[in-house]
Parts: structure tokens; C-alpha cells; sequence
DNA sequence: CTTGAACCTCAAGTTACTTTAGGAAGCACA
DNA sequence: TGTGCTTCCTAAAGTAACTTGAGGTTCAAG
């Protein structure tokens, strides 16, 4: 058993965060210690770490909610592949998206580089964002 | 001249983000038709561009704001790269985030796929998720 | 000149948290 | 046993970046 600070520390997150998804019943709610104080074992830290890696990927609570419930409802396996795929699917277009950005920045960096004054006078970066 | 929904239009984001972006006086206050109907120039949507390719980029209105001030300010070159690679830099490690999610992903469907029985029933897949 | 789309303001709702306020619990060490 | 100090507790309010809703006005087409 370990204390929630303990547990948001290992699931890298904050222990308000925790106590967020207790309250709104991502995560059940946590066992007492005599005092009061929140106690947590291995399963509740695996649970934390699912939902953490969930959304460092943007994926919404509700999307997280629906992957608890396939998970504990023991659901047919085509259910499961499903979600999982259509995750994947999301993950992709969203990398595109980024991809997609980081190449535009990396023209705007280019020309502004390589017109650039060495005595660091603005260059006409903005110019071409703006058009 | 254009009115509000026009420009909302050709810059891809919806006639209350502009009214919002207002509000909070990322764009300047707009000038007005007799009737009191926004309206907008050339100028406008060249900035508005700017900012909707920032908040594609998930680039919070607070770092818009410097850009802004940046791009108005003809501020020297050293200064508009740096902010540049630093978005870069957070672009680059969301899309690590994320690649490594799906790789996640498709190892669990992979096993999934080559455990899972064909009549449907559920196999092991957030076992190994959970552990 | 009327009708429907587009516009207006102001207020409240949304998501996923974080921050604040005001205490109580737990643990070291003197 | 007392005295701190960190960690914990609850409840409520704040934050970011919008979206949605209510209730009313303006504008362009027919």
C-alpha cells in the first residue's frame, strides 16, 4: 500500500490529479487508511498509468472511460480491437498534423536564417506567415 | 471590407472565436458598419492566419501574444528563432508521445489478434496493459 | 416589404485540470 | 511528550480556450 503522493509520483502526475479522477470516477474510489489518508496498491497505480499514457496523447476522458469499462466488462475481443484501431487511427492523423507543422516552421526558420543580417536585424519572417 | 463570418471563413475557425479573440484583445478591436456589423480588412486576416496557425500548433494565446508583440515590434532575428525552435522542440516531443502510444497500441493488438478465439471471446489484451 | 440568414450582446457551459483556504495526519528528533 | 515539518484532507474557486444558448437586430434577396 502506497500513499497517494507516492502514487502520483510514480504515475507522473500531480496528487490533485489523482484526487480529480477519483472524483469524477476514473479511478474508484481509493481505500482509507485509519487516519483517512488515501491508500493505493499495484492495481490502482497500473490503472493511474494507463489513464496518464492515455492522456499525454490528448485522448479525452470520455474516450479513457469507454477503454475502463472494455476493460472490466470482459467484452468480446472485436469490441476491443475496435477501439484500439480506431485509436491508432487518431494517433496517426494527429502526428500528420504535427508533422505537418514542424516542416512549415522549418521553412519559416530556413529563410529567415538564411536572410538574416549578422547584426540580428528582424528579417522578414512574419511577412510570409501573414500573407 | 469583409464581415465577421467572411473572415471567420477564409481563416478556418468559427465566427465566436473571433468575437473571443477580441474580446480578450488578441485582435484588435474591429471597425464597425453603420448598423454596428464588424468589419474586417486584409490586415485582419493576415493576422488572425497567424494566430490559428499557432493554436493548430497548440501554441498557447499567451505565447501568441509575445508573437505578436514580436512581429510588431520588429524585434531582432535571434529573438523570433529562438521562439520558433522552442515550438519545434514541443512539436517534436508530443510527436514521441505519440508514436510511442501507438507502438503500444499495435503491440497489444498484435497479441490480442493471435490469442483471441473465434468465437469473439475475450482474451488477455489489458492484462498485460495493467500490469 | 417581408423573410431568412447572418449578425449582435451577455451569460453560462465545457474539459481537464490547478490553485487556494483552512485544517488534520504522520513522522522525525529533542 | 512536545514541536515542527511535510504530507494529507475537503470544498470551492480559478484557468484556458473556447462553445453554446437566449433573446434580439441587421442585412440582402426576392
Amino acid at each position: 500500500m502506497i500513499s497517494i503522493g507516492e502514487l502520483a509520483r510514480r504515475a507522473q502526475c500531480t496528487v490533485p490529479t489523482v484526487r480529480y479522477y477519483e472524483s469524477i470516477g476514473l479511478l474508484p474510489k481509493a481505500q482509507r487508511r485509519e487516519g483517512g489518508n488515501r491508500a493505493y496498491d499495484r492495481a490502482d497505480l497500473a490503472r493511474l498509468n494507463l489513464i496518464r499514457r492515455c492522456r499525454d496523447c490528448d485522448i479525452p476522458i470520455e474516450r479513457i472511460r469507454d477503454l475502463v469499462s472494455l476493460s472490466e466488462g470482459q467484452r468480446p475481443c472485436g469490441e476491443t480491437i475496435a477501439f484500439f484501431e480506431e485509436q491508432r487511427r487518431v494517433i496517426k492523423s494527429r502526428i500528420d498534423a504535427l508533422r505537418d507543422l514542424d516542416l512549415t516552421l522549418s521553412l519559416h526558420l530556413q529563410s529567415c536564417e538564411s536572410s538574416c543580417l549578422p547584426n540580428g536585424e528582424p528579417c522578414g519572417i512574419f511577412d510570409e506567415l501573414q500573407a
